[in-house]
DNA sequence: CTAAGAGTAGACAGATCTGTCTGGTATCGT
DNA sequence: ACGATACCAGACAGATCTGTCTACTCTTAG
């Protein structure tokens, strides 16, 4: 249920995917939905929620070496995770979008999700021994929402390159 | 009635946006609407090209003396109006998001707006002297996609340090 | 003067949206 | 065996969506 309803709201977006929709695919009462998650807003925020989860997971199982060896890995998956046929951008950005009240539970677990990608980062650095880790997660943040745009919206394999290479200049810094 | 529109769109979204509380806003017949948009995806494309002439001609105005000035006075400007309290991320991605289809008349709006604002970060790059203009200015679209999205998702003034900083590194190589 | 063009208000059609409710069925722990 | 719980299909309410249509008013050019 949660899976499908994943599916076609990182595919189609949030507000064109209607209810009526993920019942059918997935093969569930409306009752039973309802019982689930009172209503879609809740069903959005566990969608954000699931998603974040799955990413912080995804990150769990990167266990290469040093912390500068992880950082670059988790850039370099996204890029060819973003290169992929099935890559729609960013489903935080994307829903973000689609929710313009910053208070609103949805934009909440949204913003708990970014934190966390900044202290993901910032941990990284400063494990690895940058001089300025705070400020450089502040800049990798930007790179990444860069980057889940422009795969989405440019050519991969530019938007790629110049993934690499921005990352070369900022961490040279 | 345009102008009506793009408010709403860009505060609210435009699927949430309907038909109705753009003519009553705009105190304007819905025949009358249906004149000048045959539907409503005509009038999303409309918000989408006036938001490029919008910016183009913002650009225009730009006329401080070297390229790189230039560059830097856009970037400036960017900043400026993302820390305002209207700042709602970019209506180009912000668009983007709510149409998956990448043959959309809409994303081919929005994908020709991209493609000018990069051959834009080129061109004054080249015009500056920069070495290597093409991927910089790939960089620079980078972020840009992050600055807009890094002003409408998280604190404007961590932001703000981190595209300058960022600026400072990307463009010193 | 008159005919055309453009605007107005608003009813209407048909689809779709979220959310509720009824009634029937199956499973499961005790 | 039996009550509780969970599920099913689907009708239904009430709102809202896009887009069409009717009927009327106003302006303007010839």
């Amino acid at each position: 249920m949660l899976v499908t309803a994943a599916r076609l709201f990182y595919r189609e977006g949030v507000h064109t995917v209607g209810i009526d929709r993920i019942i059918a695919e997935a093969e569930v009462a409306k009752a039973t939905f309802y019982k689930h998650f009172p209503s879609k807003d809740d069903l959005v925020r566990a969608y954000v929620t699931a998603e974040s989860s799955r990413q912080r997971a995804a990150v769990a199982t990167v266990d290469t070496g040093s912390s500068r060896e992880k950082l670059m890995a988790i850039f370099a998956f996204m890029c060819e995770f973003g290169a992929g046929p099935t890559y729609r951008g960013c489903p935080f950005v994307n829903t973000a979008a689609e929710y313009p009240d910053p208070d609103h539970p949805v934009r909440q677990a949204i913003a708990e999700h970014r934190r966390w990608t900044r202290d993901l980062y910032r941990d990284l650095l400063a494990d690895d021994g940058h001089p300025d880790a705070e400020r450089t997660a502040d800049i990798l943040l930007l790179l990444r929402d860069g980057l889940v745009v422009g795969f989405d919206l440019d050519d991969p394999a530019t938007t790629r390159a110049a993934v690499q290479e921005a990352l070369a200049r900022v961490l040279a810094a």
